[in-house]
DNA sequence: CGCTCTGTTGAAGAGGCTCAATATGGGTGG
DNA sequence: CCACCCATATTGAGCCTCTTCAACAGAGCG
């Protein structure tokens, strides 16, 4: 089942000292012996948080999969400023870029708390997706969900006023009981959604007075009128 | 050699009659006797000027290559206002989304001239993929390149102002002898960079009068100080 | 040859950014 | 366990970029 966005833990049920391998989506479709064998070839590592797993210009050739942890990955423009590109939760896995394509990264990645990374060399992996194909699909699968994810993004950015973006992020975060549960700092949901922190403050305090959610505490905000809130 | 861009044509040199898969990058590095298999799969259909190919909420269980012609990618917002998120050329390929994801398109594909196409089903591509598993590791590094430029143009869009997005554009589409050759209408470029047709007529006026580039024509421009393009 | 779509230019207004001051609160060390 | 502290969050004011509407010019096409 996949996830539909790429910023919430997608309850990946990550075992504590078990390797990432069986969890994660792309591999957790293969036979306990092919896991076996892939799980020979992947390294751990732990990063405490506010550390760096790898910086734009750096060369690379793994592919890092989220053991425990949470993880930002962020760009800096041209001109130096920062955005937020998106949060990896157990299971996920980043990297990519490098591996299939340049050998540069692109972006930013780093630990916002205690996380634990298994790397699966690229040599390696692209031995494993040629010996069972399967895998390609899963990651196919999952770089086509991407895609769409960062092209809706981009276009609300160029087509929606900020107050717009926030009520559609909301509706997206917003579980069944109409709580979204914040998963980032309000200055990170600033740099995701393309905007300022000033103005994410003045929005949600106008969408309170407007009646379309009520912020219960920090991170847990409770949506009262869905409908109008999409109408914005 | 992958586009680093993908507005323009990457010279795949096509043919007039010749099936695509012999001339795709996803297929060109098989055997002549693998490509004959999959050509065989292969149904090609034509469109004229103005037709669309596919819709957005549309559902699609095929794989579609650019074999003549140019399309244009694009999606609408949720309120409705257009954005252009890509330029196929011969060669290109789109609708994987709904083959790799989901079942449902979320962008139009638009014929702006007259195009013939070529399509894959799904099915028979996921054989393929499964028989020939380097055909998934070029797809890998097509949809790795087109993330990091959907990213790239993200934070752009959330980090730059408009003249330094049109600069930014026009430096990458730059050739070697300092000209610019407009992939599209302005009309669709103001789209593409995020604004409206009127900005990008006056930021291009602006760029005129300080001595950063020259029009030569409609759609030719000179550029006469790239550095400080740059600063801009 | 005219019609329509694209592109240009002008003016006004709005939305959001920046800078600055203040408030809050979670984490840490005592 | 409490108090402190610093990053995060809020609120205010002014400004600036860009959008929008409108009028007009030009180019491509039938």
């Amino acid at each position: 089942m996949p996830c539909h966005h790429h910023l919430t833990s997608c309850e990946h049920e990550v075992g504590s000292h078990r390797s990432c391998v069986s969890l994660v989506p792309i591999f957790n479709h293969l036979e306990a012996e092919q896991m076996d064998e892939i799980m020979e070839t992947v390294q751990a590592m732990s990063y405490k948080k506010g550390e760096i797993i790898y910086r734009a210009d750096e060369p690379s050739d793994a592919l890092y999969i989220i053991n425990k942890g949470k993880v930002r990955i962020y760009r800096l423009s041209e001109t130096g400023k920062e955005q937020l590109v998106r949060m990896l939760n157990p299971g996920d896995f980043t990297g990519e870029h490098a591996l299939f394509s340049k050998s540069l990264h692109e972006s930013y990645a780093e630990a916002i708390m205690d996380t634990s990374i298994c790397f699966i060399r690229g040599s390696d992996l692209q031995a494993f997706l040629l010996k069972y194909p399967t895998i390609s699909l899963k990651i196919l699968a999952e770089f086509s969900a991407r895609l769409e994810q960062v092209e809706r993004q981009t276009t609300r950015f160029t087509t929606e006023k900020v107050e717009t973006r926030i009520a559609l992020f909301l509706v997206e975060y917003m579980d069944n009981k109409n709580i979204v549960e914040l998963p980032m700092s309000k200055k990170d949901l600033a740099s995701y959604l393309g905007t300022s922190p000033e103005t994410i403050s003045r929005k949600f305090a106008d969408l309170e007075v407007g009646g379309y959610m009520k912020r219960k505490s920090n991170k847990r905000i409770e949506i009262l009128d869905l409908d109008g809130l999409l109408l914005v």
